[in-house]
RNA sequence: AGUCCCGUAGCUCAGCUGGUUAGAGCACUACACUGAUAAUGUAGGGGUCGGCAGUUCAAAUCUGCCCGGGACUACCA
């Protein structure tokens, strides 16, 4: 028979890749889900990671939560099918693309056809993906990439387009002009997503400029000139002189307080009335020079001025005003007058806004509600339009790099100053949005976009949301869910090239859209165009146009359009989806429902689990729960882990460009996945930001796998020697030592806490639980004291027990591991299975997960335990104090007992004490000797909630009570004291009793319990401690010539006044021990080896027996 | 700017619903032990629990404000 596998040394990456050879070589990952057939199903989604870049260390995080709760799942009996995914559309592509062709968007459709363009994207998305694959099987993540979905596939794009014509059809999809960010740089409109990258939003100085706006004098505003014949300014402060030339309203709060003050121009010292919120004139003007004379000239800082009346921003609704830069004038409604919005606060500028339609979002919606004018002065390109004087044609960025670049906010800002239509100009630092593919600012510029009506469906949304397990629960109650109560409709169009075409085709007026849910559908509407146009007598060839359905990509979807009914030409909108729609339809989409699979995806939605980053909470998390909610009023995941970031060891982000990046290769490879797996769970909350630090990993590797390591080779090397293959009948436990019960009760309680924590998507807890068992436990305690079990004696009942008790602990240990260390997990479950055949499974991932035992839970045996090992570890604290070596045995130690039950736990664990510290005999001492002396301290939670205030004062009393006063206490239960002159009775169970020191001991003392040592050492005890280290030395002898562990030795030692009575008297003891068939004293011994035995150098030979 | 997370030993982190010597591992130092040996044990140093206030008999723990780090959100003129 051959036993167990043992090891030289533990190489956990090749482990790795021997394990992982198996897996593919017995297709266990496709096992564990084929053996699982007919159970419930466990539904998992993969959100599709991009294969145009390189996988990171934070992919290996990510992947390590999604595989561990999976196969923790098909360990406990559920069917876990893990479908996989990639992401292909999107900017990110294209803009590599046009990296690698050094071209820009202008240049598509020009210097190359968008259909090369659209072929170089598919070659480019999945030019990592080999990477990906491979990092996929190193790391041990199991999820099918032999059928993957694809987004760009067709058939992934149908069901795109099936959903959004659901949507349509309720309802929820709509076309709007809207002001959108916009970058003239890239050409192209900017989602949230893309303006909320990291670094977008950079601290700039602007110039700015506080712009006076003259006010037209009239039958409403005469109320502003009652007083004087001044002319009156509103001011309004800008960030974006730029857009001043569109302005066509100005904005107050209708609540908020404005002032009228006489002052003057502070460039151009003409006198002026000017209007702004009450509450900011300290902004602009000196406390000091408040009603002063009525005296200025330009440059000075003594500005004078005085309140002259103050009213509400209601009043001033309706107040016209010249335009300030009269370069063009609306023709699309009223403008030049003060309307009031609900968004005007007075924190900064004036308290009244300037209002610009064409460039902000606030600004457009007042133009819509007041049936504003708007002016567009501004192209796509970033660039003034003509007409609009000396500005025509200039950039209102720097967006070319322009080395002369002169800024139009300055030279507004200069020929304001000059036309005294400036009262303030300054340099102002604020965060603006930037693009982050070109680094050039935002502007915000309206354009026509299709959304889709998230907001219709916010309170469902949000009632879904509080039904979903978010771990961590901050995440879904905290940034989700506030994110669902500031919800904006999505706006789902994309300017560009490379993604899924919106499947709307409209006529040229706009009065006819065709909203197209399936390819049949298209076929179907392309026959009708074609009666159509027969009708009309238009030409249409169904043939040439229908060729263009093999791939519904741009721009061969272009080139349908289709005839409606009335003979209009229906073109299709040249816009794509965002890609966050990609992905957010990927519960349906994976399965191309519903023109497939139907009954699949009934059984898949929705899923039980997901998990990515946090920084997909705006993002995946959103999409998905958005198109569940409107799509089938339900949520999309019941449970998601949304970890953190993975930082470097100093919490910096890595980045390529700090060279502080962790290649996830190079980790695999020198350290093996088991360990960086284990690493990363262990270390912090998945939640929390891991400080990656390599050093950690191998401190994971040498304390948790090489402390497992070393108990399964024990193991293996004393089961091989008794030939242990668990063929005999379990002994019962009850047969078995008091510790064989205890670590099988820990073990049970292991089990449990793991178990508990790994449904309540806790792996960190589950994960640090394991580790202590295995160190603390099971290593140090269990085999430490047990290792004699193994190697002594013959294979008795206890020695098959110790075998079975630690092989239990070992396999179950296995399976524990196994979703967070796979490769390791499945060595050892196998090379423990492979000698028993206990199991059937033909690896641990294919077995069930442990059952526990309640009755096998002990806690008075762990609590006992504990004892012991509080016991051990004061005695050997003891020694080392007064400096005696464990190997000498020393008579007794002597524990004070203050109640029976304490006497009868340490009675119960009192041989394992007494072989582990080597004394002989424990000594109870109880108060009825007088040795001890007992004290009383409080017990606060107990008292505390009794007496309130006068815990403190009561503290102070009971420690100070005498003998007497505690027998009393002990005797009657309770006791009568004053505190604070009060009567109070303290009951015996409201204080805890403890022994102070015993005099003239050496003594140790662990909160309560207390240890005193004899160390009087007699002769006896003296020669047994030279026997002990003669075999000790006797055994490193052995060792060092090689010998087997089982070898039989002759022994021979020169006689030595310090040795002879030793070996006389512990002859038996010796030989046993180092396995000595014949023990020879002669007088004189040549060629003798020397060793010291407590000092005095005996001299030995010691030779195998042949 | 708002929302959320984090801040405990040199490092990485525990410390649950408030309760009295604030813990573990790593690292460091010293000493032991050892047929699990590229292991193990014991002891030691090292903390104003980010700061300040409050609630309470009692605060690392609860509340408020502030500081530092991070993420997310944001047209804030």
């Amino acid at each position: 028979m051959s036993g167990y596998k043992e090891y030289k040394s533990l190489d956990l990456p090749s482990l790795e890749n021997e394990v992982g050879k198996f897996w593919e070589e017995k297709k266990i990952f496709e096992k564990s889900i084929s053996t699982r057939d007919g159970k419930e199903p466990f539904v998992f989604y993969e959100g599709p990671p991009s294969a145009n870049g390189m996988p990171g260390i934070h992919h290996v995080m990510g992947r390590a939560i999604k595989d561990l709760f999976c196969r923790y799942k098909t360990q406990r009996g559920f069917q876990v099918n893990r479908k996989s995914g990639w992401d292909t559309h999107g900017l990110p592509v294209e803009l590599s693309v046009e990296k690698n062709l050094g071209i820009t968007k202008e240049d598509i459709g020009k210097k190359i056809s968008i259909e090369e363009y659209n072929a170089e994207c598919r070659r480019e998305v999945l030019k990592y993906q080999d990477a990906w694959e491979k990092l996929t099987h190193k790391m041990g993540y199991w999820v099918d990439l032999k059928n993957p979905y694809v987004t760009f596939d067709n058939n992934y794009i149908e069901t795109l387009w099936w959903a959004l014509k659901q949507l349509y059809d309720k309802g929820l999809l709509y076309e709007g002009y809207t002001i959108q960010p916009y970058s003239p740089a890239a050409g192209t409109g900017l989602s949230t997503h893309e303006l909320n990258q990291p670094g977008c939003y950079r601290l700039v100085k602007d110039t700015t400029v506080v712009a006076q706006f003259k006010v037209v004098n009239d039958e409403k505003s005469k109320f502003l000139f009652h007083d004087v014949q001044l002319p009156v300014y509103f001011l309004a402060w800008t960030t974006t002189p730029w857009t001043l030339p569109s302005n066509t309203a100005l904005t107050v709060g209708g609540e908020i307080e404005y002032s009228l003050i006489q002052t003057f121009n502070p460039y151009t010292a003409i006198p002026i009335n000017v209007i702004l919120a009450k509450s900011l004139i300290a902004k602009y003007f000196e406390s000091n020079f408040e009603n002063a004379e009525m005296k200025f000239e330009a440059g000075k800082k003594e500005l004078p001025w005085k309140v002259l009346s103050t009213f509400k921003g209601k009043d001033l609704d309706g107040v016209r005003y010249e335009q300030l830069l009269p370069y063009q004038q609306p023709t699309d409604g009223d403008a030049f007058k003060v309307v009031t919005g609900d968004f005007v606060t007075t924190e900064d500028g004036t308290g009244i806004v300037h209002t610009a339609p064409s460039f902000g979002s606030d600004d457009f919606r007042m133009a819509k509600k007041y049936n504003l004018g708007s002016l567009t002065l501004v192209d796509k390109q970033g660039k003034f339009v003509d007409g609009v004087g000396e500005f025509s044609g200039m950039y209102v960025k720097n967006y070319k790099d322009d080395k002369n670049y002169e800024s139009p906010d300055v030279l507004i800002c200069i020929k304001l100053k000059k036309e005294n239509k400036a009262f303030k100009v300054e340099k102002y630092e604020h965060n603006y949005p930037h693009c982050w593919r070109t680094d050039k600012p935002v502007i915000y510029y309206p354009l026509d976009s299709w959304f889709v009506k998230t907001t219709a469906a916010k309170d469902r949304m949000m009632e879904l949301n509080n039904t979903i397990n978010w771990k961590p629960e901050s995440t879904g109650t905290g940034r989700f869910g506030n994110w669902l109560e500031n919800l904006q409709d999505w706006n789902l169009s994309r300017s560009r090239f490379w993604g899924t075409p919106l499947p709307l085709w409209k006529s040229e007026d706009e009065t006819e859209v065709v909203c197209i849910g399936s390819i049949a559908d298209l076929k179907e509407q392309i026959n009708l165009s074609a009666e159509n146009a027969k009708q009309f007598g238009l030409e249409y060839d169904v043939q040439s146009i229908s060729g263009n359905l093999k791939d519904l990509h741009r721009p061969f979807i272009d080139r349908i359009y289709l005839i409606s009914k009335t003979g209009k030409k229906l073109s299709r909108t040249p816009d794509l989806v965002d890609v966050w729609f990609d992905s957010g339809a990927m519960p349906y989409a994976q399965w191309h429902f519903p023109f497939e699979n139907k009954e699949l995806f009934a059984k898949n939605f929705p899923a039980d689990f997901i998990a990515e980053g946090v920084d997909q909470t705006r993002g995946w998390f959103f999409t998905l729960h958005a198109l569940a909610t409107l799509l089938y009023d339900s949520v999309a995941y019941k449970n998601v882990v949304s970890n953190g970031l993975v930082l470097d060891k100093n919490g910096n982000k890595m980045s390529k460009r700090l060279g502080n990046s962790v290649d996830p290769f190079e980790t695999l490879d020198k350290y093996g996945a088991d360990a960086t797996r284990w690493y990363m769970i262990s270390n912090s909350q998945p939640w929390d930001n891991l400080k990656f630090d390599i050093a950690g990993i191998d401190e994971v590797k040498r304390k948790f796998f090489g402390t497992l390591y070393n108990t399964y080779n024990f193991f293996a090397l004393y089961a091989n020697i008794d030939k242990f293959n668990y063929s005999e009948d379990e002994v019962p436990l009850n047969k078995r030592p008091e510790i064989d019960q205890w670590i099988i009760s820990l073990l049970n309680s292991l089990v449990k806490t793991v178990q508990a924590d790994f449904e309540n998507y806790e792996p960190t807890h589950a994960v640090r639980t394991i580790q202590q068992f295995v160190d603390e436990h099971l290593s140090n305690w269990y085999v430490r004291l047990c290792r004699r079990r193994f190697w002594k004696g013959d294979y008795t009942e206890d020695k098959i027990a110790a075998y079975q008790t630690l092989y239990k602990c070992l396999l179950t240990i296995s399976k524990l591991i196994a979703p967070v260390s796979p490769f390791f997990a499945d060595k050892l479950y196998i090379d423990l299975n492979s000698v028993s055949k206990k199991e059937n499974a033909e690896s641990v991932h294919l077995s069930d997960w442990p059952e526990t035992n309640d009755k096998e839970i002990d806690s008075s045996l762990e609590e006992r335990m504990q004892i012991a090992q509080d016991i051990s570890s004061l005695v050997l604290s003891l020694r080392k104090k007064v400096n005696i070596k464990v190997r000498q045995p020393l008579n007794k130690i002597m524990i004070p007992v203050l109640n029976t039950t304490f006497k009868s736990q340490v009675e119960a664990i009192q041989d394992l004490v007494l072989s582990e510290v080597n004394v002989k005999a424990i000594e109870f001492i109880t108060d009825a000797e007088g040795v001890i002396k007992k004290k009383a301290k409080a017990n606060f939670k107990l008292l505390g909630q009794k007496l309130g205030k006068n815990m403190k004062a009561a503290a102070d009393v009971i420690i100070l009570f005498n003998q007497k006063e505690i027998a009393e206490l002990e005797k009657n239960k309770a006791i009568a004291v004053l505190i604070n002159d009060n009567p109070v009775e303290i009951l015996l169970e409201e204080v805890e009793i403890f022994s102070e020191d015993i005099p003239g001991w050496q003594v140790a003392n662990k909160n309560e319990l207390i240890v005193a040592l004899d160390i009087t050492i007699s002769t006896s005890l003296q020669e047994e401690g030279n026997a002990r280290e003669l075999v000790n030395k006797l055994q490193k002898m052995r060792k060092d010539g090689g010998f087997n562990i089982t070898d039989r030795v002759m022994l021979s030692i020169e006689k030595h006044d310090f040795i002879n009575a030793t070996i006389l008297n512990f002859k038996n003891y010796i030989c046993a021990e180092i396995l000595a068939d014949d023990l020879q004293m002669v007088e004189q011994l040549s060629d003798a080896e020397v060793v010291e035995v407590n000092d005095f150098p005996i001299k030995i030979i010691l030779k195998q027996k042949k």
